[in-house]
DNA sequence: CGTTACTCCGTAAACGTTTACGATGGTGTC
DNA sequence: GACACCATCGTAAACGTTTACGGAGTAACG
């Protein structure tokens, strides 16, 4: 009565000792009668193991809770089921959005994500990063570079594993190649719209030029304005902020410059000199008309709503991902780029629906009644 | 003239080999002319190694820049320098806040994050989340769980690793501890304010009654109401979401039952109210007064600038770190919660400022003029 | 029946650390 | 001068896997 069909599991630890020691490879074969190679072999789905055998195996692995220990894996093979993500630290709503996306969809493909953020002086803060984010032992790493200094700190890092970078409008170096979103596109969408509403004098509250993102969408207006045949406007650089906009609208009022029409770099500007105008009985859009850019929580209930540009950060985020698998496993794969879209609401509306028609042919005299 | 100074680097691999294999302990033993567990001791600042030999390993290792492998180290010690930070998916404020502020904060004290995000239903992904965190090898589990059908998942889960919940109000079990800013006191201050501002008719636009934000918030307006010794208004309950805000207030005016102040459990909810209003001619703040919560960017350029309470998520991210931390480390330390601010601005104003007493004592007739 | 080939499985070594233990040399004490 | 003691260092084993290799069976084939 001492050797039964399950051949060696009395001189192993008893099935379920009291510890709570987590159960390892061999602790499967045993009870499974089994050597552990022949357990590597099924958790790793290889051949040369019989059906029954892989039954077996699997029927225990599940009963005893068994779990394959990352850190031995990724200590043997130095390849890792996890990627990296670096990214700005601020909660600026792009970032965020994709950093969020990207989260998304690498758990869907079985990685897990460690997530770092850098700040200024991003010289020393991105290598550092990178090099922890390397001993942490991820197979790639996506960064998501808003910020111009930050892309350039990355293009002069150092790192084994393959790095892309998400940054609209970069170029892609040997090192590090980048992916983004079509955002010249979404910016010659606004500015089309406002184009087709009537508009001729259209001006651009415009984003940091600090940001790729600003750049971009910067080029965007002033490329759709061109193959329109008109000379662009006003152009005001700002800070992306809401502050920055008011304060800048507030001036353009006072010095009776108010254009027809304006493209804001994102809609939080929208919003920043939207409220300037309203206090100024300016009205939105029926004296200018306006589209922002984001689509961010609320912008369909800004007063007005607000006629805006969104990206489709769950797209951008599969297609990088995709991207960043590709070349990990030395794979090609599409990359063109993800198309945002325009999405119409009430701020911005025909050209003519007033006499103005000068550059700043805006009834003064504050409030409507 | 065969061995030297340096004994047994010759049968080594040669310090500037062409093949960039990373270096290992090995490599900086051999170098600094000592066993490699010379190298361990000074890399775990043990004692016994002299000051000279410390001197020189130190010295290898930033020459060959030599970078501990942290699989290898969780393999052996099965403790780690990383913690897990579960997050449902959503995009909002909160949650959103809480996580990068989070990630901040582990990074200053050494800890890399690695983030997973669950969706529903919460019973099976919270407890696959929770292994895949587990196996990754984190030290300790910071869970972000907003609504309450997570937090349940999460005491029914079972783990090995201390976890941590942020989830306003929720209580602590045996096996998942609690911490979480006091989104109580945040809502007393809210309706606190229009208290003191003289109101009486004060309604509630209440946020999700699944999650415990939306739970506690309303329960915040409810004991500061009851300790006025005023009996709590109207209190719809919602999705946070400006539509649901905009439509429910639409229908508040068609009824006729604006009431004289709200208490908003978002920052979207007023902006979706407020619009409501709006567009019926009802002004804020002078015939409602409407206070909000989160202080979403922006928020301060809404029309009118909203009134709202902000949260601290770097304080609470440093606390529920320390907090962490310390179950980690078998420390105990202190827990009392994070206290948010009102921050006032124009959104809530006197009440008698109208001759407005009734329940439903709006001017009606559309249109300011 | 002997050979070959194939299927299935066990074994050993390696990955880069940490930890416990043992070895060595020097210094002090009686 | 013998002894113990301390400081410093080397060595072996272990952590839980994967991978390369080899060996035992079995089936096919002459």
């Amino acid at each position: 009565m001492a050797g039964m069909t399950v051949p060696r599991e009395a001189n192993e630890r008893l099935p379920d000792a009291p510890l709570r020691r987590k159960p390892t490879i061999n602790d499967v074969a045993s009870i499974a009668g089994v050597s552990f190679g022949t357990v590597s072999r099924v958790l790793n789905d290889a051949p040369d193991v019989s059906a029954a055998t892989r039954q077996r195996v699997l029927q225990v692995i599940k009963d005893i809770g068994y779990r394959r220990n990352r850190a031995a894996t990724a200590l043997v093979t130095s390849r890792s089921t996890s990627i990296g993500i670096l990214s700005d630290g601020s909660p600026r709503f792009g970032p965020v959005g994709t950093l969020m996306a990207l989260e998304n969809v690498a758990r869907k493909k079985g990685y897990a994500t460690t997530v770092i953020s850098v700040e200024q002086p991003y010289e020393e803060s991105v290598q550092a990063a990178l090099d922890t984010l390397d001993d942490t032992g991820v197979g790639g790493i996506i960064v998501i570079a808003p910020v111009v200094d930050m892309a350039a700190a990355v293009w002069n890092a150092s790192c084994r594993v393959p790095v892309e970078m998400i940054a609209a409008g970069a170029s892609s170096t040997p090192n590090v190649f980048t992916y983004s979103e079509n955002q010249e596109l979404g910016a010659r969408l606004a500015t089309q719209h406002l184009i087709d509403l009537g508009h001729t004098d259209i001006a651009h509250f415009a984003g940091s030029m600090d940001w790729f993102d600003g750049r971009v969408r910067k080029r965007g207006w002033e490329a759709s304005l061109r193959d329109a045949g008109l000379t662009p406007g006003l152009c005001l650089e700002g800070d992306w902020s809401p502050r920055w906009a008011y304060e800048t609208a507030l001036q353009l009022v006072r010095e009776e410059k108010v254009p027809q029409a304006i493209f804001a770099a994102s809609d939080h500007t929208a919003l920043g000199l939207i409220r300037a105008f309203a206090e100024n009985g300016i009205r939105v859009p029926d004296d200018v008309s306006v589209v922002g850019f984001d689509d961010i929580e609320g912008s369909d209930y800004f007063l007005p709503p607000l006629t805006t540009v969104r990206q489709d950060f769950t797209a951008l985020a599969l297609m990088s991902m995709e991207v960043l698998l590709g070349a990990m496993e030395g794979r090609d794969v599409d990359r063109t780029p993800i198309e945002p879209t325009l999405v119409v609401r009430a701020s911005a509306a025909q050209a003519n629906s007033r006499g103005s028609k000068g550059p700043s042919g805006i009834s003064q005299g504050a409030g409507p009644e």
